[in-house]
RNA sequence: GUUUCGGUAGCCAAGUGGUAAGGCGAAGGUCUGCAAAACCUUCACGCGUCGGUUCGAUUCCGACCCGAAACUCCA
């Protein structure tokens, strides 16, 4: 398989650092608010990756972290009169639940920043005793990385220090552009907002919760690091930088994916511009969703446009409905099960370059569209090949037709109710009471209930 | 200014040094009592503009235009 990594600025063959074993970390959300579609984007790109690295055989060991205490944090809990931990749990449990409805996968580990305050200051005073970290100038208590002492600092986006702007006017800096470790307590805010350390109470900087948590769940090395292109920079570079100068070999592939945008402009908390996820629910079904935000290249700009997401639920709705179909009628031959097929070779060849999900997606109409074709000519054997692929295909993006509520006791009773009416409509029909049949029909359309034809007779969709 | 990344049909969106995947949508057709669904056909002589390299460029190179992201708060 095929990564871009951004630090090597092109593509590079992914090879794990221990066979058959996958380590990732992905920046997860500073819960300070609910999430918009960008963030959700963000964590479903990671578990599509992390899906087709099960698919290909690897254990994968996901870690995506939860920054609960940081500026903007206590900012929002001050301005809301709560307490930051209550705004943050409050915002992980939209963020959990946002996760669970497009079916992304729980992480191997999803630590707080709060619960590994005591790996961030071991990381720090060994940052302290190789000589890289030094305390505030201005005697505040803030303890900060020398970027200057780290020859290899913007190595991850290519620059070069005297080309970064940095913060000029900190007096509390050797150079302007280093970054806080940690940051010492304040007066205005709560005492609970900061813990004890070697360097006065305070609380730590942003870019080494996940550098310490990074290192404490995969190790000082570990296969990639991924997270939102916004993050590249300070951040990312910023835990690169104090991770190395620590001694740890850190992330081997660093992957980035694209943002989402609204008209052309990202889109994001501080803009206003924030598309919900209640937004697409409300107007398509979850599955649908999920194409939607998987159906851009994951290192596209995603632009949002509302009627893109009704075209990602029409599209998926064919795909599915040759899956109900091919069951249906396949289920009194001989092809009644669908086969553990290998994936078509295009499929893979797509997953495998870089992550190709819209080629990927591609290949699954184009199978679909065979395997209606199949059924049609009554090529049964050719039509279960299709449909187990189409089937497999579908499971590896996580977009499978839901099968629980067909199973369920309401599911039956509404069959059972549905069944009733279908008779009804079909001894209509057979007594020429078009009048009546349509009617039938056209109360059910109403109600979101699909009916249609076919040469093995009536069946019922939820539209 | 510096560093990244884009500009492909009505819309969404892949991709390639050899003549443009897929989806949505639209039109026509097959099927149907009529529909719906499904299938078939058609819908970019064109891939921001202008040059260059090449037998050949949308793809490589250069310049330019437009847009986006980052530059110490952001997925």
């Amino acid at each position: 398989m095929k990564l871009y990594d951004t630090k090597a600025g092109e593509l590079r063959d992914f090879k794990p650092l221990v066979a058959g074993r996958v380590s990732m970390y992905v920046c997860g959300p500073t819960v300070q608010s609910a999430p918009h579609i960008g963030h959700l984007r963000s964590a479903l790109v990671y578990d599509l990756m992390a899906r087709w690295f099960t698919h290909l055989g690897l254990e994968v060991q996901l870690v995506r972290n939860v920054t609960d205490i940081d500026d903007k944090v206590l900012e929002k809990a001050d301005e809301q009169s709560v307490t930051w931990w209550e705004l943050a749990y409050k915002n992980e449990q939209l963020f959990a639940a946002d996760y669970r409805r497009l079916a992304i996968g729980l992480p191997s580990h999803e630590p707080r920043a709060t619960g590994h305050i005591p790996q961030m200051i071991t990381l720090i005073e060994k940052l302290v005793e190789l000589g890289y970290a030094y305390g505030g100038l201005d005697g505040s208590g803030d303890m900060y990385f020398n970027t200057a002492k780290w020859s290899n600092y913007g190595e991850l986006t290519h620059q070069k220090l005297d080309d970064m702007e940095g913060e000029r006017s900190n007096p509390a800096k050797i150079n302007p552009q280093d970054f806080a470790l940690w940051k010492a307590a304040k007066f205005t805010e709560p005492e609970s907002a900061s813990w004890p350390s070697p360097f006065g109470s305070g609380r730590p900087g942003w870019h080494i919760e996940c550098s310490a948590m990074a290192a404490h769940y995969l190790g000082e090395s570990f296969d990639i690091h991924g997270g939102g292109l916004d993050l590249r920079f300070p951040h990312h570079e910023n835990e690169l930088a104090q991770s190395t100068a620590a001694g740890h070999s850190f992330a081997n592939y660093w992957v980035h994916n694209g943002l989402v945008s609204v008209q052309g402009q990202k889109m994001s908390k501080s803009l206003g511009n924030s598309v919900l996820s209640s937004d697409l629910f409300d107007k398509v079904n979850d599955k649908a969703v999920r194409y939607y935000l998987a159906s851009a290249h994951y290192r596209s700009i995603l632009d949002y446009q509302p009627e893109a997401t009704v075209e990602a639920a029409a599209a998926l709705s064919r795909l599915h409905g040759f899956v109900a179909r091919a069951a249906r009628e396949l289920k009194e031959s001989r092809f009644s099960e669908f086969a553990a097929v290998e994936l078509p070779d295009e499929f893979t060849l797509q997953m495998n370059d870089d992550l190709n999900i819209p080629g990927a997606l591609a290949v699954i109409h184009e199978s679909a569209t065979a395997g209606n074709t199949d059924l049609d000519e009554q090529r049964l054997s050719q039509a279960h090949q299709r449909w187990s692929e189409v089937v497999g295909m579908l499971e590896v993006l996580g977009l499978s037709l839901d099968s629980s509520n067909r199973t369920n006791q309401e599911h039956r009773a509404l069959d059972q109710l549905i069944q009733t009416l279908i008779a009804e409509r079909n001894k209509a029909r057979e007594d020429k009471n078009y009048q009546r049949a349509d009617q039938i029909r056209d109360q059910l359309i109403e109600i979101g209930i699909e009916l249609s034809d076919s040469t093995s007779g009536t069946h019922w969709s939820l539209n």
